[in-house]
DNA sequence: TTGTATGCGTTATCAT
DNA sequence: ATGATAACGCATACAA
């Protein structure tokens, strides 16, 4: 035996032939009572079969069934990175919804890359998913989708999307507006702005927000505190560390994702500077960390898990044909804590700086 | 059209019998020159083939294929709840390994409830997964899992299990063992132990290196400073909270998971307890936001991306027939940080407490 | 009430 | 060098 050589052949579950054989009956009888077509068929019959269904531990292979009746129960999640907070909170909500539904759900990363988008949404095509849920993958260039072939599957976009299908979102651009706002309201001026990739579609939402409301309140709108950086802590800490460095004025940050806003917070510790003191802090998403974090971060609440969740059922309702809402909107919440109060904050010698 | 009736008849693709018609050439031909079995065919008509396949989109049916094959290239991953940071670094390690080989990923959340896990066993073995990667799972009674059949799937653990598979871990009792040693060094007697379910695997052997250290160094061994709770950061505030009113003296805490141990922490807060100036704080898996903490906490690492992706090794060598090794241990680290410092630590106001 | 035969889209075996 | 044909395991149209 080759090393390529499977190894040792798999052992072949009982069939529905079996089942069929040992109750005496064919496989469409066989079928027909353990797929609920039993209208026309006596008692006794399907306590035979469904007897020698459990001595066999007989169970209906889902390829062959899936091939012909032409749906898996299976849905594909499209995510840049499942081990970020926000996307595996998504994902937690579309797996619920799924797993109740007697759905699975196959997860894929792609890292903002289309190639890897790309590569996932052929293979998941190929599996024959009934449904694909994008999360977050949005970028700005995406013709490697416009005209792809979906295999008949429901698609389905949470967030901002290049594609015009069904879509859970929330308004990105009102939300860090009223953020801007929160820190206007609280003397700030000179706002830095922590951004995603220039090339990603949330990034283009929500700096449309932070300059409508930069504009709109007559606050500093100098371009250099615009920082395209990405979503990871280290992101956000190079942003701030390069900002400080450059000698643009600021009072306050806002980062388009906790993690990056806790990268700053750690910057801006690191240069000595206090929170909220010198410089205020708000972040985006709301995670769990960041009412633990030191100050507790101000930042805005997305539903995720109901983003997920409400993603999963609208593939579910396409799937079944039912109505169902094209675009549902959930509202956004900014959360106020400490990194933006107003009064100077009495900061202990910060255990981080020794 | 019946709301039921499955809407629209979905869209079939194209099939190798279409690329076949147009390229001229029979479906074996097709078959032989797309899956690279074409060493004894011409160049020219392979490219027709190509060509034809290519003008059609054409992509084999992989659940065809599977069907025929025995092997669906996917991997099934179980946890209990991917929205737990320690599990979603795992099922990144998990996914970066399985698509580099071509693979896919199935995931299903078990809120550690056996009925959740043999349901999802169940839907993965119907689906033929190539692999069934078990993480953190593992519960005491597990009966379910002994007498299974898992459709020759291969089966891999992340960390204590019943079953007897080729596995991934660390040795559990030996690092609680090396934080309690280090809480002892620090002067610390009365420890709390903040741990899972009495039922969990985990907990048993993490308890066992408390019970042992405890022991081995003479500390207080008062039955009543352990407290089973859970790994949500609720569990371990409640923890501390009951702990408290129980009257239990205890200088410091482990708990078994960094969420239960930031919830002790804020519990302790509440309580007017300074950390580590009254009692010191030791958590486990050093997640992210450990060193992010307020103040900083002190926690035992696992390469937990790590687990994942060796995991997904395990489960293609033994697909291919490789050989490999079959337990693999990974080594811990304790992260000493400022929530276990000796001196008393002089905190500031505290702004959660305002 | 039940069974036979066909097809789902591949791959592999055996011919030619 | 290439093509019929037979599985893979199930569900269903059509018969009986």
């Amino acid at each position: 035996m080759t090393a390529n050589s499977s190894g040792a052949r798999r052992p072949r579950a009982s069939t529905a032939k079996a089942v069929a054989e040992r109750a005496g009956v064919s496989v469409t009888t066989v079928s027909r009572v353990l797929s609920g077509h039993a209208d026309a068929i006596p008692q006794e019959t399907q306590d035979r079969v469904t007897a020698a269904a459990a001595e066999l531990r007989y169970r209906p292979n889902s390829l062959a069934r899936a091939l012909r009746k032409g749906s898996t129960q299976t849905i594909g999640l499209i995510v840049p990175d499942i081990s970020d907070t926000y996307f595996h909170q998504v994902a937690r909500g579309v797996e619920d919804v799924a797993q109740a539904a007697g759905y699975m759900v196959i997860f894929c990363n792609t890292d903002r890359l289309a190639a890897k988008e790309q590569s996932c949404l052929d293979l998941l095509c190929d599996k024959r998913v009934d449904g694909i849920i994008f999360c977050g993958g949005g970028l700005d260039e995406e013709k490697h989708l416009s005209s792809r072939d979906w295999a008949g599957a429901a698609v389905v976009a949470i967030g901002p999307h290049v594609l015009d299908v069904p879509a859970v979102r929330v308004d990105d651009a009102a939300a860090i507006g009223s953020a801007v706002e929160h820190l206007a309201a609280t003397g700030r001026r000179h706002i830095l702005c922590v951004a995603g990739q220039p090339d990603w579609l949330i990034t283009r939402q929500r700096l449309a927000g932070y300059r409508a409301a930069v504009r709109r309140l007559g606050l500093d709108g100098n371009p250099q505190l615009i920082r395209y950086a990405g979503f990871a802590s280290t992101h956000g800490h190079d942003a701030v560390t390069q900002a400080l460095a450059s000698g643009v004025v600021f009072d306050s940050v806002i980062a388009f994702d906790d993690y990056a806003a806790l990268g700053a917070l750690q910057a801006l510790r690191e240069a000595g500077l206090h929170v909220p003191g010198d410089v205020a802090i708000v972040g985006c998403d709301d995670i769990p960390f960041a009412a633990l974090a030191c100050p507790p971060l101000t930042s805005i609440r997305f539903p995720t898990y109901d983003f997920g969740a409400t993603a999963a059922r609208m593939v579910l309702d396409m799937l079944n044909g039912k109505e169902f809402q094209h675009v549902v909107e959930f509202p956004f919440e900014l959360n106020v804590r400490a990194s933006t109060a107003v009064t100077a904050h009495t900061c202990e010698r910060d255990p981080l700086r020794r």
